[in-house]
DNA sequence: TAGATTGTTAATCGATTAACAATC
DNA sequence: TAGATTGTTAATCGATTAACAATC
């Protein structure tokens, strides 16, 4: 849907890296510069910018402050954003603790979990219990959520969220999910993806 | 490196369906059946397979047993897959906690940190401080890691667990490192996975 | 100016999809 | 057999890379 998951996230780590590099003192980048740190080419760089018009200075590359502007304009990431996670198992705490989120405007304000002993409304954020989630959603004006509940409870999750008003979700569960035309879902598999390292470093009994 | 990690990962995909196909006691599927199972398509299942000279019948579909049993041979999944965590933060723990893993044969046997309040060698995996990894990768024949240390602490981690022998690492931390022409990377980037659901889902300015 | 770097067009590459003959 | 499904070839699609004119 619209452009390509891939360009965005390469946008994002654009993004990211001139934050860092602006956080040391540079002023100036070259799209020879984005690429090494990103291990991409300097093409593929001045592609992804073009698609989305934005432009540097032939012979002086780009101004650090006007690209990073740019891009933020573009991946709109000058408003919070306001996430619940579903699932306060170890992955979904793991997701509640990660401090990373906050300083990108990223805000967790509330898991679920419809296990008794997990719930905690003291907690920052507090973890509420299953029921509680429609009316959360609507109440907040939430619309980007986190699947991290086991797999066969995944859908059934999914389709409340939907239902509440959520337009988009990062599942991890390792299932394949049905929704909507229009609704967004990233799947991460982390087994698989594990799985998937240990095949390529196994020593092969033939090539192709 | 070698076949795309994208068919690979499809290829999980699929025995990981035929397993809980399996166990509900189905005895045959059609390429339709792993389609619709995974959001893909017919000719997708068969094309992948065909690649990998997995074979079926015509008009019949796959026997799963036979179909699971050619998947891992292919996958390698008979033996055991020992792993160390370098990181034993929340995200770290998480993993070591979930149980998936285990029952897919990867079995996690360390993890390591830097922080003595972290360290715990009566737990299960054992948490270690950061200067037993290089002996313990060395002794205990390990070749796939996971790093979640934070970013800037993660290049130097590369290049120990490189030099100890491992040579494959799914990788949490949001940097780009290198490595060796040989050395397989999976890079999980978890807060931009989530900053692209956000962007999919934002109200948009203009098409394209 | 001369040299370096951008921005874009065209070529290539790889992956997905369509079409269909083979055949159980 | 007739119908359904596989296996594969060819066509399409999309993304990456190469080439190079524009120009600061």
């Amino acid at each position: 849907m619209k452009s390509a998951k891939q360009i965005i996230l390469r946008l994002f780590q654009y993004r990211e890296f001139l934050m860092r590099a602006k956080s040391i003192g540079i002023k100036n980048v070259y799209s020879d510069t984005l690429a090494e740190a990103l291990g991409s080419t300097a093409t593929q760089v001045r592609k992804d910018f073009s698609l989305f018009g934005i432009t540097g200075n032939k012979r002086a590359g780009y101004k650090l402050d006007d690209l990073l502007s740019q891009l933020s304009e573009l991946l709109g990431k000058n408003q919070k954003q306001k996430i619940i996670i579903a699932g306060a198992g170890n992955l979904g705490k793991a997701l509640m603790q990660y401090d990373g989120f906050k300083k990108e405007g990223i805000e967790i304000v509330a898991l679920f979990d419809n296990d008794p002993v997990k719930v905690n409304i003291e907690s920052s954020p507090p973890i509420l219990p299953i029921e509680r989630l429609f009316e959360f959603i609507g109440k907040n004006k939430i619309n980007l959520g986190v699947i991290a509940v086991p797999y066969f409870a995944a859908q059934q999750m999914l389709d409340l969220m939907i239902l509440a008003g959520i337009k988009g979700v990062l599942n991890f569960a390792p299932i394949s999910l049905k929704s909507p035309k229009d609704f967004f879902i990233n799947d991460i598999n982390l087994r698989l993806e594990l799985e998937t390292v240990a095949y390529f470093i196994k020593p092969l009994k033939q090539e192709d």
